[in-house]
DNA sequence: AATGAACTTGCAACATTGTTGCATTTGACA
DNA sequence: TGTCAAATGCAACAATGTTGCAAGTTCATT
């Protein structure tokens, strides 16, 4: 899939930004933080722009967001599976990449009564396969 | 448990500002954060100082910081409970609250070969039963 | 292709959150 | 009470994110 796809399926203007956006998450094929994203994106936008690109690509669940940390924040495509289920993050101590663990279930938490769940965040943090000697 | 104790414990200096800090935290029995707690707390104390309170009781595991997004931190006091286990947290829509849920205990996830947990946050949102009409 | 309405962008200004270095003050203990 | 290490307040700075508004684009329709 596309960026350009991605954007008409959603009925959204092609713009650059967007386009450039998408391209960058689809070949980074992991969750990476805006700094990131802007030094492998040609051209330079806005920080304007670019946080109202993600917000727009959020709520239309194009992308999804991860908040390692209130000063580590992540942004990643959405894909069927993150789509449908809630899904873990892993956070890697050493390297300090993210990665969506797609085929890692999220278990359904029993709440107390009166609770009502509508979304989950797991972030697991640790030490990354590569990361270990 | 009083604020002295918990500072004298733990071989930390007793501070007003630490002092006042834990015994908000200590009132409120839930996450709070920072503006919620200098609100309560007399005294105007400077950014600086309150950051350092907050790192330092972080670090001795007195208090733990629940990072609801980015732009939305609180601290809670830790007990043996929290200490020991990981614990889920609940945050709702309606009235921005936030939960310890003690007594729901947060799955050990099975993780692919190679991936060494360490910690897990977990958060889910959705709506509290106080909000629930 | 040209038009036009709606949307997107860039800019300036601002708000919030968090950090660092340094001089001053305070707490703990002899 | 005097001493020293630790904690505080201040100033300056950095990073992250938001808002209003003017100018530029996109895209469907002529």
């Amino acid at each position: 899939m596309k960026a350009i796809d991605i954007l008409n399926q959603h009925n959204l203007k092609r713009t650059s930004c967007r386009e450039g956006l998408l391209d960058v998450l689809i070949e980074a094929q992991r969750p990476i933080s805006e700094n990131q994203i802007r030094a492998l994106l040609p051209g330079n936008y806005d920080r304007t722009t670019f946080y109202r690109s993600f917000k727009t690509l959020e709520e239309n669940n194009i992308i999804h967001k991860i908040v390692v940390d209130s000063q580590f924040v992540t942004y990643a495509l959405a894909n069927e599976i993150t789509h449908r289920h809630n899904h873990a993050h892993f956070y890697c101590h050493e390297c300090h990449k993210v990665q969506c663990l797609d085929e890692v279930p999220v278990m359904s938490t029993p709440l107390p009564e009166g609770y009502e769940a509508l979304e989950k965040e797991v972030i697991i943090k640790g030490i990354c396969p590569e990361c270990h000697a």
